[in-house]
DNA sequence: ACGACTTTGTGCGTTCGTTCACAAGTGCCT
DNA sequence: AGGCACTTGTGAACGAACGCACAAAGTCGT
């Protein structure tokens, strides 16, 4: 496999959602003072398989040494570099509500090259407030926001009505990248990506694996306090 | 396949995950008073291949009718008791910091049958007061509470570093599935669900996504112009 | 009653991802 | 220098998931 199709297919995506984590692991390493580490112990920090990691930091190249493991350092660098975490987004959120209000305030974001620049909402009551250490301003200004500032990544926190709307003008501005906290599908032409983040999906799939825990304890022992209690059907 | 197999067996993991978007996909359809949908019209609703989501509905069961298409209401009803919203899953939040402000007030969980019945922290100056019409417990009457009321789904919204802490206890006191919203691997026993969101990993991988579009680009600029514009393709 | 039409449910080939197992490479110790 | 202990990187087998394509099964109009 020569580094030109590497370069040109790409790293597949379940490694792609795997480097962050991996990033995130090594950086609690170095900060404990780690130099050097096995894949054995940072896939078990990491909880994946030993076997995984080494193929996924396969797809970097080639920057562990027999015999010793990875430099936790470099190994930093390499992933960050991989992510493209050299660089600076500037991120912009629309919808400064509850969960906006989390987000903007969020330290998790400069710390690893997301640069929130622009809040924008439509409730006058926003409008204006700082948040963040940044002021909210009115959706109008999107628009010129946007394109003035070389915004890479939009953050769509309003409810699930207007999310496609908001979407297709960040859309018509130039971002390519969206990030979905809005229950609802956003439809995107192609080359944008939309990522989603779906509370609610992940409590329902948890709340799925419950049930069938509990079901499975019933017919295995007939008798067990059940955990949950069966109530009225919530639509 | 047998019913009892499929009982037995579960359902792909692939297609739990999808459960949620086709429930929340019927659900704007049945407000919108559509009586019978197609797996076409479903699935491009919810943004997949309608071929999947037959296979997927097909795993619930023969809940189509040929020729016809799949009852709205009838097939909420199924996805939702396959995913177990037919039961009220009491839930806690451990954290109430910026984001479990947000997830204290959400409506959105009691709208499909997740109800929050508990909210701690540690922080003298949040413990005592009221955030989306709960009581803020101190973390020391984590044990009793969750052992009293039935908490089915632990929320751990801390920081990184005494989240593993947070979940042992939980865990301890019954809890068998959480939901971690600190960036940092939790380890539990057998028997115990995690699910994990984290925005920093969604920021990344867009990130990644996005430097490789720019590097597309740049790759490109010699060459001919057609292919720099964003097309307006229909999906 | 019947045929044309619509749509489901699924068998099957393909693609993607995971895991095993081991040869090849590296450092250390004698 | 040479053997030994350790670890990486990867070929290969396996398994899960996807999507095409179509037969079976139903509806609807006449
Ligand atoms: N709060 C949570 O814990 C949570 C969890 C999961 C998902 N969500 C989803 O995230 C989204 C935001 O949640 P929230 O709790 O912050 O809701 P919210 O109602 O508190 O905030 C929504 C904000 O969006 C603003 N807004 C409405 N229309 C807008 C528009 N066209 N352009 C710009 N801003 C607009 C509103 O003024 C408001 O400030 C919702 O879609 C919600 O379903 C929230
Ligand atoms: N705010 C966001 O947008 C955001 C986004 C992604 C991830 N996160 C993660 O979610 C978690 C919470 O984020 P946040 O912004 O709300 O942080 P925060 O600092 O505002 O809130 C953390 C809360 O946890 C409480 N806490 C600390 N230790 C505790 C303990 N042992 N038991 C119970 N409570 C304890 C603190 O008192 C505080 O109220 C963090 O791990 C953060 O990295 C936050």
């Amino acid at each position: 496999m020569s580094d030109e199709q590497e370069t040109r297919r790409g790293i597949p995506d379940a490694t792609v959602a795997r480097l962050p984590v991996y990033l995130r692991t090594l950086s609690v390493l170095a900060d404990a003072g780690v130099a050097t580490v096995s894949s054995e112990e940072l896939a078990c920090a990491a909880g994946v398989n030993s076997a995984k990691l080494r193929k996924d930091l396969s797809h970097l190249g080639s920057y562990g040494v027999r015999g010793v493991g990875y430099d936790v350092e470099y190994l930093i660098y390499q992933v960050g570099r991989e992510l493209g975490l050299t660089q600076d987004w500037p991120v912009a959120i629309v919808g400064i509500g509850n969960l906006g209000h989390a987000l903007a305030g969020y330290a998790g974001f400069a710390t690893r090259g997301f640069r929130v620049v622009a809040l924008f909402d439509v409730d006058p009551s926003v409008v204006g407030r700082v948040v963040g250490g940044l002021l909210v301003r009115p959706l109008g200004e999107l628009e010129q926001v946007v394109r003035s500032e070389p915004i890479a990544i939009g953050v769509v926190a309003t409810p699930a009505g207007p999310a496609q709307g908001v979407c297709d003008r960040l859309v018509a501005c130039g971002v390519r990248s969206v990030l979905n906290f809005a229950p609802c599908v956003l439809t995107v032409p192609d080359g944008v990506d939309v990522r989603k983040v779906d509370l609610s999906t992940e409590l329902q799939i948890l709340a799925y694996h419950e049930q069938r825990k509990a079901l499975r304890r019933i017919v295995q022992q007939g008798d067990d306090a059940p955990r949950a209690r069966v109530g009225g059907v919530a639509q």
